[in-house]
DNA sequence: TCAAAAATACCACTTAGTAGGTATTTTTTG
DNA sequence: CAAAAAATACCTACTAAGTGGTATTTTTGA
């Protein structure tokens, strides 16, 4: 029998996850579900758990760290993210905060169980990262110092004057993101920061 | 009795739907759960259904075009959106095109179930715009509309073309936009929109 | 209905960003 | 160690963005 807790800000994922686990499989009970992801250690202190399944994207809180604490304070439990996006910053965090899985909410039924089952089992289970090999080379620390600068706002003056180089090398650094992105101007390098968490 | 349709690309949201449903009201008949969004007027030829609850981002499908197509179609069925964000875009959307409400999947169940209770009887229920003008400050709906546009990666001119007006024209909103914000280029413009969630 | 807000539009000018090329030095890594 | 990757730098040319001013029409809300 496995204690699940589900940890999520959204009532309907934790329904929906509660309603899949026990539609498909005795072997799950649901020993909670908290809608408030900072109240998820007090809970655990009082209730003994073997799996937790969260959200990482959550208001106000910061879901890796939420789960670096977790497995801290619990080294024996499980610890999976279920999540919207597969956005290949996400996936390191979690990879490297010691955590055992990360789900996708937009699988079905079947696949999202056959996943926890595993983890259960104790495997471990990340999606690849051939997206983002194949989406884009990496950005080098340089250019992503430059790209979260950029994101602040400024120029490329006055990146230059705050990193104490010149205007052509922040120039280059900048081409040189575009031409991995194949981006046409800076919005679409922000878009890309943002939505991968560079920023 | 109510006869329901879920549609939605996440399994997990079509569960929780039906198990909130079911668990609170003896009301509702969940008459079928559609994970391909293309499907649903097929499915609504062959079975009658009184309330639509659909998603409005749905990869590869337009929700709003799809509701349009449902409520010209079937003008007695009511039709709801139930969504992760409450964008002002996307509300303004869903009433133009005649949608009987626009709901939340982060409320809690009391909340959503109250509104869909509402819906049945006949009310129409659109988030307050006061959230808009209180949280972005005084962004216009045809500001916003280009700075979603923007965080696209596209410029000016591709806007204008987009948006069948002349560049100066969105030149003017831009610069709008920029003073309202004290902001000096777009970069800083983009990470607000990306903070405040209009993007 | 009437004033305010929003959307539209144009001109002229300055500044910053993008594109191409090239090249040296430093750091990382097999 | 030697090769590869990263960081540095300069040049020219062109394009897009940003600044300031002004003005009309349309839509909205009290």
């Amino acid at each position: 029998m496995t204690r699940v807790l589900l940890v999520d800000d959204h009532t309907l994922f934790l329904d929906g996850l509660e309603l899949l686990l026990r539609r498909f499989s005795e072997q799950f009970t649901v020993a909670g579900k908290i809608n408030e992801p900072l109240k998820t250690l007090e809970f655990m202190e009082d209730t003994a758990v073997d799996l937790v399944l969260m959200d990482i994207e959550m208001p106000g809180v910061n879901g890796v760290d939420l789960m670096r604490r977790i497995l801290s304070r619990f080294p024996n439990v499980k610890v999976a993210v279920v999540t919207m996006h597969d956005e290949d910053q996400f996936i390191q965090e979690v990879i490297a905060a010691g955590g055992h899985g990360f789900l996708l909410k937009s699988w079905d039924s079947e696949e999202l169980l056959h996943k926890v089952n595993s983890i259960i089992k104790g495997a471990r289970f990340f999606p690849s990262r051939k997206k983002r090999t194949h989406q884009s080379e990496h950005f080098s620390g340089r250019e992503t110092e430059i790209l979260r600068l950029l994101a602040k706002g400024k120029n490329s003056l006055e990146i230059a004057e705050e990193l104490f180089i010149t205007i052509n090398t922040v120039k280059t650094h900048r081409r040189n993101m575009l031409r991995k992105l194949k981006a046409a101007n800076t919005s679409q390098l922000l878009k890309f920061g943002f939505d991968n968490n560079l920023i």
